[in-house]
DNA sequence: GCTGTTTACGTGCAGCGTAAACATT
DNA sequence: AATGTTTACGCTGCACGTAAACAGC
């Protein structure tokens, strides 16, 4: 049993249809065909209900497609992830100085949930330094306020941040409006 | 990535070494190190510290190990289930009717417990009607008395039943004696 | 110098494609 | 008849083996 084999039979029974899944997995009709005949062989078990259109997995199919499934999805991951561990990748974020730390950590650490293996490097400054060192690529990105960057880098808007303009009690009543 | 080539690598960093792995899965040792060597090529990480011997796994690895691991014990958990779910099996019991229907449960769901996808069958009947049927190969074992069954088939002492003599009362009184 | 890994090269098998036969609706 | 699967057959790639070169202890 081979994990070829086992994309086949997925890629047949959830297309429902040789000549479908052939095409999803970029082989040829017969091959697939022959693919999945020897991995019933094997296993001495009929995988798929050929009798009508679309082929249906049978008892043992059925569970075999549900195997299968995760067994792929575990080798992906794991495919993925020895990709990551491969390079060492350092993430040198900037930060503007006047943003609310709190929305900062808050990025970071949801970032850092989804995408371990990834040294992250803070470096807070004026947003012109940043976009210095962003110019530089001693930075690989900025988090800054909007038209506060140089056109030359893409731009995304991540959250807005509300302002307020705080003034003494008695000021206001003095001037008679806000 | 295949499976052949996640169970090479298993067996040289299990072994601690080519040659022994390659041993292992019945190889030659230039074989199982190409065989790794594409592996680490389309990963794009070295696995294995070939400096010093035995090999020791990189982080990379001993992270493959693990993952590689579940994935060849999950391919051989879902081939074994297959295959018992290819031949729908069937016991066919002959339970002695004066048995205990108690003791008789009892053992069978501890068997259903421990053998899914068998279809069990049970057939009640005297000692003599039911060796008779397994000797006619109409039953697959029975379930009787010690010395009852002929010496022709194995035999198995699953529990001992208790008998009690049950006397009105008076009569033990009258007769001065049990 | 010995154990052990890599390189070089040849080979057999197996997965694949093309074409035709067969089955089912 | 049409769609779809299986069979037949030739081919190419690749996993493997053998032998030699190389490396570390």
């Amino acid at each position: 049993m081979e994990l070829y084999q086992i994309k086949h039979f997925i890629a047949v029974a959830e297309t429902g249809g040789f000549t479908k899944g052939a095409q999803r997995v970029a082989i040829s009709q017969p091959a697939i065909s022959a693919s999945i005949a020897k991995l019933e062989a094997e296993l001495d078990v009929k995988l798929l209900d050929r009798r009508r259109s679309p082929v249906v997995p049978t008892a043992a199919g059925a569970r075999l497609l549900e195997a299968g499934k995760n067994i792929l999805q575990s080798c992906n991951a794991v495919k993925a992830e020895l990709k990551t561990i491969a390079t060492p990748n350092r993430l040198r974020i900037g930060v503007l100085q006047s943003l609310s730390s709190r929305c900062v950590s808050r990025l970071l650490s949801s970032f850092r949930r989804t995408s371990v293996h990834v040294a992250i490097e803070v470096v807070d400054g004026s947003c012109e330094q940043l976009v210095e060192f962003l110019a530089e690529q001693e930075l690989d990105t900025v988090l800054t306020i909007v038209g506060g960057n140089d056109v030359n880098f893409a731009r995304r808007i991540l959250f807005e941040e509300p302002y307020l303009l705080a003034v003494p009690k008695d000021l206001a009543s003095r001037s008679g409006k806000v």
